[in-house]
DNA sequence: AGCCAGGTTTGTA
DNA sequence: TACAAACATGGC
């Protein structure tokens, strides 16, 4: 059990709607269950705060970024009008770092896709190959492993309503099995390390960049997809230029604060359209 | 009813 | 290298 005392920079709303992370279910009372791997949590408000209530806590430290200084992050940002202005707005917001595994298969099943349907494909996958578990009597399905995933053909992916993407889940989901070293892009930077998940099928630029981001936490890096194509329309420049450069002129700008400014913008813009 | 979604792949010049 | 079309599905 984890006890977060009351701070503007944590928002299980913020965290858990910015569109990072796709497993998670919302409760009546406002609870978040959330999952990741074969784990499972609960966050609860309390009098103080809030309370995470799960069998480890050093992973789900880790995993919500508890040490990292969201203050002087957004302090940094806020140089920028627009950037104060979305920071602000989605302050409570943490850069998880989420399974690689699970990250993966997440995202490129996020190519061209809606939120709610995301959510509904990767839930289905989890209950169908996902190993059984159990939380203090919360019985929930692991994330599927690579190993359960590559027992699976692009016929059975189909019939799971994957639709095209099917053929390149089933690919990778195989090349990971097959021995595709995910723990070893730790150690790379992260240009090496998007040029090697760029190989895998159904991961092109925008996947790698959330998969580095969001897994890997290597926030240099700026994931372009439409919402933020409208952010730099409507707010940077008036008009539109490709992906790569629009990712460009944010890391050039941030840094490696780069990966957080994109949540902030994101965020802002999908929640205020 | 039809548009569109946290894009990628494939084909063409 | 750069750009366009094709792509399956279902939530809204």
């Amino acid at each position: 059990m984890i006890e977060i005392k009351k701070t503007d920079y944590f928002d299980p709303r913020s965290i858990f709607e910015c569109g990072q992370v796709f497993r998670y279910l919302t409760e009546e009372d406002g609870n978040y269950r959330i999952f990741t791997g074969d784990k499972t949590a609960l966050i609860r408000k309390s009098a103080e705060g809030y309370i995470i209530d799960c069998a480890d806590d050093a992973y789900f430290r880790r995993y919500l970024d508890l040490d990292t200084d969201y203050e002087k992050i957004i302090r940094r940002l806020s140089q920028h009008v627009l950037l104060a202005k979305a920071a602000q707005f989605g302050k409570g917001i943490r850069i998880l770092r989420q399974e690689p595994f699970e990250t993966l298969i997440g995202f490129i099943v996020s190519a061209n896709n809606h939120i709610p349907r995301i959510k509904g494909i990767l839930q289905r996958l989890s209950n169908a190959l996902g190993e059984k578990r159990n939380y203090k009597g919360y019985e929930y399905r692991a994330f599927p492993t690579a190993r359960a995933m590559a027992e699976k053909n692009t016929d059975y992916y189909e019939s799971q309503g994957l639709g095209y993407r099917a053929k390149y889940i089933a690919q990778t989901a195989k090349a990971v099995y097959g021995g595709w070293d995910l723990d070893g892009l730790c150690s790379l930077s992260t240009e090496e390390a998007r040029k090697e998940l760029l190989s895998l099928s159904g991961v092109g630029p925008k996947v790698a960049d959330c998969i580095l981001l969001f897994a890997y936490a290597k926030t240099d890096t700026f994931p372009v997809d439409t919402w933020i194509e409208k952010v730099y329309y409507d707010y940077f420049d008036g008009k539109t230029l490709p992906a790569k450069k629009i990712s460009h002129y944010f890391i050039e700008r941030f840094g490696n604060l780069a990966g957080y400014a994109q949540q902030y913008l994101f965020y802002y813009k999908r929640e205020l359209d």
